[in-house]
DNA sequence: GGGGAATAGTTAGCGTGGGTAATGAGTTAG
DNA sequence: CTAACTCATTACCCACGCTAACTATTCCCC
């Protein structure tokens, strides 16, 4: 492949495209390997309905919504949390029709557990390098978490 | 404060496991919004392997090992490729066992397409940053690709 | 050179997690 | 009070992972 014209081209200031490229890839490839190498207690769809249930109790249909997911999809992944004891499900006393789940104190410490192997895989990663460099990494950091939350 | 270790990180200077908590969901939160928000053409797992090829041909075992599938999951994706018009299969001369699979012309420009997206959304979100926080997000980057190499 | 072991790829069949369509129970609007 | 709507579920299909078993080919070693 001939290489990329670059509007600005110095190693300093790569273009914006270039930036979101690498960006881009080193994102994914770190979530991609924090996903692959940390032992996984649960699947992933579930790991993730479980987060949803940190802060508070919510219905099938606000999960399927928040997963982007087929409600009978969402069905069967919280039977499969409520089979192994990490959600509960309770009648809502004021709408028959609904039903609320809620992380059960099991759920809670699987959440805290895959957290915390999570972020060991992450932290042995950073141990080995500079202040300088954990410096930069502390200001992208900020702005990641702004960007991806926009 | 205790005299020896600085156990409370400021905000300068939090401490390495706070870094690594945030920048691992970052990361995974962008990577994550990556995948959900553009377009999808091709089935993750296709892409991967189609992204894999984009060097040289491969054999389906090679694929299997480098994606982490078995052999016959290998088969299946290769198949649905073929049949897309996406690659093509192509005999060994040497080894009667074996198949070279490689890239189309279609495939390689499905392949730059969909990086396109994913770049154009990153592009978007960095667009509204100052010239300072590109300046981080560019040595974090190179930082992020080494650490996600290691 | 011949015969068994090893290797590449595929086929067959199973489990799981996505989807849509249809159903039942409960609520709300008219 | 009935009709329409909503929530959750059930029934059923597809996509993609797996292992086991099979065919074709190559390698090895006597």
């Amino acid at each position: 492949m001939p290489p990329t014209k670059r509007t600005t081209p110095t190693a300093q200031h790569p273009s914006l495209a270039h930036l979101a490229n690498d960006l881009r890839l080193a994102c994914m490839r770190i979530s991609r390997r924090v996903r692959f190498e940390s032992t996984q207690v649960v699947a992933p769809h579930q790991f993730s309905v479980m987060a949803r249930l940190e802060d508070r109790a919510l219905t099938p249909r606000e999960l399927a919504e928040i997963e982007r997911v087929s409600p009978p999809s969402m069905t069967r992944t919280v039977a499969g949390l409520v089979e192994r004891g990490l959600v509960t499900r309770t009648d809502d006393p004021l709408d028959g029709r609904q039903v609320f789940i809620s992380l059960t104190v099991q759920g809670l410490s699987l959440l805290n557990e895959t957290r915390r192997q999570r972020d060991a895989w992450m932290a042995t990663r950073l141990k080995g390098i500079s202040a300088d460099e954990r410096e930069v990494l502390v200001k992208a950091t900020a702005i990641l978490t702004r960007v991806a939350s926009e």
